[in-house]
DNA sequence: CTAGTTGCAAAGAGTTTGCATGGCG
DNA sequence: CGCCATGCAAACTCTTTGCAACTAG
């Protein structure tokens, strides 16, 4: 959707890939961001904008009543499932034959068609485990 | 949580467990109350207390930027994991031997340990595919 | 130059809280 | 009777919007 590429947007969608392992709440984007002279309201033109254009994804937490954004700019992650590890936080990707694997399992046993882009499974990763 | 049985949170857990299959957004919820006589703060102050009770769940849909609530008051649905479905919002359950087993693929494929009780697969149901 | 984008401030929506009143146990 | 829950209104927080100024293409 955005036409123009400004600085502030640049800087916005810099900051989002570079963690694009993390859910980002409105708050840390801002926060970062204001250095970089991107208003409030920016971000939260930009949120709207990206999130239409399917650039990030909105996404909820376990405990938090706030609301998480996510980057999934490139095609691999569209392609994926997504596990979010509710201790780290870190995202993590099923890759696309265990997923497919999964979701014809769903669809099987429940007649259900799993929309991948929109699901994410909730747990502990490996890391998070050992601890 | 709650200690006393007061005839508005009577109504609240009533018209909750008869809607046991949908999700509720806050103001689904407030509206259908209001005849009852229940307050705003009053419909805000019972959801609080019984999601820490775990008696209901906040849920995300996909499109829209409001909470949703729904009960989950049984034991039953402890054991589930849920689909969602997108288009007529009804929620499905996945019984145990079903659900165990997807979870044990994630497990698995990815080291992954699922939530189960946070976790809601996205979806299109058997009815609205044939629609 | 032109249309999209930004910043600011104000408006709006959603949620929480303080306090006096009322009702459950 | 004592304490919890309620209702109301005010306070807060988060998000959206209008408008003038700015800037990428």
């Amino acid at each position: 959707m955005p036409k123009y590429m400004t600085k502030q947007r640049k800087a916005f969608l810099e900051f989002l890939s570079e963690h694009s392992d993390e859910q980002l709440s409105v708050k840390q984007i801002a926060v970062a961001l204001e250095d970089r002279n991107i208003s409030l309201s920016a971000v939260y033109r930009n949120l709207s904008a990206l999130e239409e254009d399917g650039k990030i994804r909105r996404v909820s937490k376990s405990g938090s009543r706030e609301v998480y954004y996510q980057y999934i700019g490139d095609e691999h992650c569209r392609d994926c499932l997504h596990l979010s590890c509710e201790k780290c936080g870190k995202t993590f990707h099923m890759g696309v034959s265990g997923a497919e694997t999964l979701i014809k399992n769903v669809a099987l046993a429940e007649n259900f068609a799993v929309d991948k882009s929109n699901t994410v499974l909730y747990g502990i990763c490996k890391a998070c485990q050992k601890k």
